[in-house]
DNA sequence: GCCAACGTTGGC
DNA sequence: GCCAACGTTGGC
């Protein structure tokens, strides 16, 4: 199992849409970026991620898991870009800001902080379990 | 709205 | 294959 983190802009798809798509979820089209997509081919289904809001919040919100592994995305027709579908699993209690995680020492070399324009980044197990002790939820 | 960081593109 | 120009992202 493999932790992830999803990076949305929430005024164009955020987790309230999420949500809404329920159990069926969603693909994660439209991202455009060679590291990201190989990030989406390497995950499985039942792969947990945090869902992030950037621009507005800058703060991890929810939990979501991987329920379609890499497909053609389809958003294009370029045979370069594949993607995943994702299902909200549940909200944190406390969103846990992108200022609470710099301020971590603990979490400063989250891919989050490090890699800040990357849309689709990795999580190590460590940093999985720390956060959702932030956001105050069983990791 | 600005601007720094950084990925991509295209000319050579 | 290098590198300058350009476009996009995202925090502030």
């Amino acid at each position: 199992m493999a932790y992830w983190l999803f990076k949305s802009e929430p005024d164009v798809w955020g987790w309230d849409a999420q949500v809404a798509k329920g159990d069926v979820g969603e693909e994660w089209g439209g991202v455009r970026n060679y590291q990201a997509r190989n990030h989406m081919r390497a995950m499985k289904i039942g792969d947990q991620g945090f869902f992030y809001h950037s621009n507005i919040g800058k703060e991890i919100v929810g939990i979501v898991e991987v329920c379609a592994e890499s497909h053609p995305d389809s958003t294009t027709d370029d045979a370069r870009w594949d993607c995943v579908d994702i299902r909200a699993v549940r909200p944190f209690k406390r969103p846990v800001t992108l200022a609470e995680v710099k301020a971590d020492p603990r979490l400063k070399d989250m891919a989050l902080v490090t890699s800040m324009r990357l849309s689709v980044q990795p999580v190590t197990a460590e940093e999985w379990k720390m956060v959702c002790e932030l956001g105050g939820v069983e990791p």
